[in-house]
RNA sequence: GGGCCGGUAGCUCAGUCGGUAGAGCAUUUGACUUUUAAUCAAAGGGUCGCGGGUUCGAGUCCCGCCCGGCUCACCA
């Protein structure tokens, strides 16, 4: 019998040995009277003597994190909501049933203990025990205890096990929630309207990427898992809603890598009447609070460098390149990044429009660590945005980056369906020549803005990749819950439990 | 997809030149009524990722495959 196979049934024994003790095996209901961390920040201040004066009955639940048996006596910590407390079990100070129940625990078992708060003499916030409850047993082994899991691999997989077994793991995923709430609660308070639009989409559009295809079977169409959900959002500020965001989940059809996931979630909202410029003061003002919101301060540490939400820069595209480039000696100048020639010369790409940002992209970006706004893109590269007013070869559009990588795109949207169309048949030339990620056709999309739409301002922001930047996280995994991972194949468990049922 | 690195007990990790597979935690038994990585004594526990090959002999060397990490390419 293999150790794991023996620990399996010496808990499933324990089972058996609980419930004749008249416990129930997996509990019910438990109405504790404080969590754990409210008991922390309740009573961490009082000392022993005011503990034994002034005497607080508690009832707290929680999974055990050690356990530390002494013949007649033990301790144990109690883990709820990330915090851990201290409880002891004293023979003498319990009913014998939950003295032998004590007995029986394993690391990791859920219980409830009911009993008075007091310090030990080392000082540590106790519970002194006077009653027990059980409420759920693990089978399992818990993660060794002074590590925890170091292997990646399970920590993605069992994800669970990491949220035990880790805190920082928990803080970062509590951090990603405050994030998220914390861009609803400003665009709430600006009046914007939060949407869902579809996320299975018969045509797909409003970003440049491969699509996921599935099917469905009733009214035999294929569909594509959407990349954007910029389209269907538009359409909704065509019919009067001005102000509409959307927090959900993209797909996209490529590679895997420390700063892309398929399925990414994407902050994607739209002001009626403003433009890129409005949308850059917004989105340094968002930025900041949500900084804050998440971290408590906007100067934060990525990776050993010190990043400022509070003072975003801005450079356009053409600045960036003539700033960041890497060496003094052949530095362009501000008319070589406007000549064709010059670009064209500096890139395999066939327009300047996509040879400058192919420059950009090698020079610039992966220096762009302080959070920056880089503004101006060509318009090759830029579908659904408005041309600038003095120059056609430009588009009103720019991207937020952080710690070297994009995490925001905005743009004055385009809204001359006319224009539009042009643009469209552009990128259906560009797909002629062989590129996958051209944008579609989208006809209902015309249609929509041949209603008229109201000037806008669209933007998006990955909320994954500044998670990252907010938790200090090397990767994109460590801010996903779930990351997208290959099948780990037969895991064996059913068959395990099965061997154990009587 | 390419390159590099990794996969050994439930967990964290050693394993030398190819020669009987190890430690700590966890588990089991015993001692211990304020411990806290509790302590002390003893015990059990292995598909060395999978499959081939070389060899008298493979965790170790060779080949193929699986899973993961980093990185490059692609992308946000």
């Amino acid at each position: 019998m293999s150790l794991e196979d023996e620990l399996l049934r010496q808990r499933a024994d324990a089972i058996g040995k609980i419930e004749a003790l008249g416990f129930l095996p997996y509990g019910n209901r438990y109405d504790y009277s404080h969590t754990i961390p409210e008991i922390l920040a309740d009573h961490s201040e009082r000392t022993g003597e005011d503990l034994e004066a002034n005497r607080t009955s508690v009832r707290i639940c929680g999974r055990i994190h050690t356990i530390r048996r002494m013949g007649k006596a033990g301790f144990s910590h109690l883990a709820q909501n990330g915090a851990q407390l201290q409880i002891y079990v004293r023979k003498d100070a319990v009913s014998e049933k939950d003295y032998e129940l004590y007995q029986l625990l394993d690391l990791g078992d859920i219980i409830a203990a009911e009993g008075y708060l007091f310090r030990t003499r080392t000082g540590e916030l106790s519970v002194h025990v006077e009653k027990l409850v059980f409420l759920a047993k693990t089978l399992l082994s818990m993660p060794e205890k002074w590590h925890g899991i170091e292997d990646v691999e399970l920590r993605y997989r069992q994800r669970y096990l990491d949220l035990i077994a880790s805190p920082e793991s928990r803080q970062v995923f509590l951090t990603r929630a405050k994030v998220i709430a914390s861009f609803r609660r400003q665009l709430d308070a600006r009046g914007f309207v939060e949407v869902e639009t579809p996320m299975m989409q018969p045509l797909y559009g409003g970003a440049a990427a491969r699509p996921f295809t599935t099917h469905h079977n009733t009214l035999d169409i294929d569909l594509y898992l959407r990349i954007a959900p910029e389209l269907y959002l538009k359409r909704l500020v065509v019919g009067g809603m001005e102000r509409v965001y959307e927090i959900n989940r993209n797909f996209r059809n490529e590679g895997v890598s420390t700063q892309h996931n398929p399925e990414f979630t994407m902050l994607e909202f739209y002001q009626a009447y403003t433009d890129y410029e409005g949308l850059m003061d917004f989105s340094c003002e968002l930025l900041n609070q949500t900084a804050i919101d998440a971290t408590g301060s906007p100067k934060v540490t990525y990776l050993d460098q010190a990043l400022d939400f509070s003072a975003i820069q801005r450079f356009t595209m053409r600045e960036a390149v003539i700033e960041y480039w890497p060496d003094s000696a052949s530095r362009p100048m501000a008319d070589n990044v406007a000549d064709p020639d010059w670009l064209l010369s500096h890139s395999s790409k066939s327009t300047a429009g996509e040879a400058l940002v192919e420059i950009f992209e090698r020079v610039a970006e992966p220096k762009l660590i302080q959070p920056t706004i880089i503004y101006r893109y060509p318009v090759e590269t830029s579908p659904l945005s408005k041309q600038s007013l003095d120059d056609p070869a430009f588009t009103d559009r720019f991207e937020i980056y952080a710690a070297g990588m994009e995490i925001g795109n905005a743009y004055t949207e385009l809204n001359d369906p006319q224009e539009q169309r042009r643009r469209f048949q552009m990128q259906l030339a560009m797909r002629e020549r062989g590129d996958e990620e051209a944008h579609q056709m989208d006809e209902d999309y015309l249609r929509a803005m041949s209603y008229g739409m109201p000037p806008t301002g669209g933007e998006g922001i990955g909320i994954d990749r500044l998670t990252m930047i907010l938790t200090n996280s090397r990767s994109i995994r460590d801010v996903i819950l779930f990351p997208l991972l290959r099948p780990e194949g037969e895991i064996g468990i059913a068959e395990r439990l099965r061997a154990l049922d009587p």
